[in-house]
DNA sequence: TGCTGGCACTCACGTGGGAAGAGTGCCAGG
DNA sequence: CCTGGCACTCTTCCCACGTGAGTGCCAGCA
């Protein structure tokens, strides 16, 4: 077990590191904090952090750095997190309620973490799955052509083209119109295939091989929109990553193309609050060197959709989980109200 | 006037400038291509062709690197447009003929115009000013609250809340549903304000509050989705961009993620077919160190968005614009089909 | 007039050797 | 258990130097 002066020489070599991005020495910390302790204390308070895998140096002859363990237990134990001030609250509030529609609020949401992080910001849209049917819409655009429309309580909407085996009419579109919204209308999507499972036996023998490709198109909907859209932003901030960037930079950027690994990311961490994957925690390998903090958000109590930011190991985490989270229960409240 | 064998020169100089990414001397360009004429008499050239600006050099010791001016000399007189192979053109095909809605094509879009080029490629969203309406919904969700829902030819749904200022019953809105697809439907856009001028006055004098602000609203939807969107992919290609990159990197990625000067600058190119903007032909600053080869595509004989790559200047211009122009071929044919 | 070979010149670049400086580990003493 | 001191290790910076690519110019030749 570390002694709590050896805990407080890693946070301050963390808080330090994240500073100024370069090694930090025992003659250094000992100047800029005050741990009422000389220069030749810290060495061996070092030695001992380097042995218990928490710290490294680059080089013999250098300072040393945090390691991935070492981020770890400074998340874990030794920083708590940073809660916004009441004007930045105040300028989050102001700028997510100028959102028209739910792509804006995604779109404003992902500009404002990556602006308060200076980090590349990654917002899943709200999930189709845990969320309700608002309404079921039906339109005949010919004969044997229907339009499907899916609308949800957290404002998203789905089309899907629907060609029916055979001619249906105006008032059997009408008709199977309000009996599927009288059905599914502020269901849950989880609940849908269970209760249109028997619509098509009330119809006409002629229009049952309509109703059930509708409701198959319906319920495909649902399943393949599990695979959720998201929007990402920030990736100039990407710059700001090292010195060594172009090797580290590339591999990150092709992980932010690929929606699956995001997804796979953002829904890996299971935790009620802010969750940080650090380093190599992450599974993508081309996310080695990168840390994300990530967290559930949703229009009532419950998540319905996660999001957060990617950003180099060595980054300020009591201020980026303090962003994100209070990003997250704002974009919640405004989801709440729309 | 330039000779026709310095033509000759700057185009070598060109080429194998992309292909090497270096300085390229009067030595190694008579070996690698057949000019028939002596280093020195290239090197004469090469005075001739910088004091004409087409070229410049580094370094007073090194090779010399084409200008903007040179590179739009080159695509100007000296390049053609390299065709796709047969195979790639069905490989194209096949890829864009999986998608299955609207997002989805503009998504493979991007994936496949970045894969072809090895760039950045972005994809503007079809336009709704010069497509036609094919239906327009409307949804009662409360007494005095309506969801309207517009569905364009090409595939693209809008849709936004209404507050009414008086409830609207199930009747009239029916009424009114009908009365306003039969004068949209298969309309332009841009002739639907026109259409709808009248239409409150057959309405009840209750009603016409509401007929009112619903018509108000799609206007405002048409007017403000002509703030297009667009999706990019392929920023995992900047990497490529050279060794000084992360000078040049970021303001570029800072200029991917404003949607506004991408638009801009996809609006700015007016001809009918490919349109390449080298360097400093670029209003915005960031992007002074690359060349956007764009063209527009569309579902008919008309172009009704615009798509193309974001690269380096030292880029291979005849393949690019064979890729771009044959990706907005097929996408248009996709988009007519569907 | 235009092409060619020759030649001197200019720089960027890589190499190697110090010198400087930061930081460490260890040890003896308080 | 902490502290000051000291020797040691590397990295980094700087400078000097040689190398080589590439140029510009010139005189000669078709």
């Amino acid at each position: 077990m570390l002694s709590e002066r050896r805990l407080q020489v890693l946070r301050a070599i963390v808080q330090d590191y994240v500073g100024t991005e370069e090694p930090v020495g025992s003659k250094a910390l000992t100047e800029r904090h005050s741990l009422g302790v000389s220069p030749a204390t810290v060495r061996n308070d070092m030695a001992a952090l380097e042995d218990e895998g928490y710290i490294a140096q680059p080089h013999t002859s250098a300072g040393r750095i945090p390691t991935d363990k070492g981020y770890r237990l400074f998340v874990d134990k030794l920083a708590g997190v940073k809660p916004m001030t009441a004007p930045e609250r105040r300028a989050i509030q102001n700028f997510l309620e100028g959102a028209v529609d739910l792509d804006d609020v995604v779109a404003r949401t992902v500009r404002l973490l990556a602006q308060l992080t200076r980090q590349v910001a990654v917002v899943q849209y709200p999930s189709l799955t845990r969320s309700t049917v608002r309404h079921v819409e039906l339109l005949s655009l010919a004969p044997a052509r229907v339009m499907l429309v899916l609308i949800t309580d957290t404002g998203r909407v789905e089309q899907r083209m629907v060609d029916c085996p055979a001619p249906f009419g105006e008032a059997s579109l009408a008709d199977l119109r309000a009996r599927l919204n009288s059905r599914v209308a502020g269901r849950r999507f989880t609940d849908v295939p269970r209760l249109v499972e028997d619509l098509p036996e009330g119809f006409d023998v002629d229009d049952r091989g309509t109703v059930s490709t509708v409701l198959s198109t319906l319920l495909e909907t649902l399943v393949e929109e599990n695979e959720e859209r998201l929007m990402i932003g920030g990736t100039a901030n990407l710059t700001r990553f090292g010195h060594d960037f172009p090797l580290v930079i590339r591999p990150v950027l092709e992980a932010l193309e690929e929606q699956v690994v995001l997804l796979k990311l953002l829904g890996e961490a299971k935790d009620p609050g802010v969750t940080v994957r650090i380093g190599h925690e992450n599974a993508h390998e081309g996310l080695n060197s990168t840390s994300v903090v990530s967290v559930g958000y949703g229009s009532g109590g419950e998540a319905v959709a996660k999001l957060g930011v990617v950003g180099p190991t060595r980054m300020d985490y009591p201020g980026t989980m303090g962003a994100v989270r209070a990003v997250a229960r704002y974009v919640g409240q405004i989801l709440a109200e729309s």
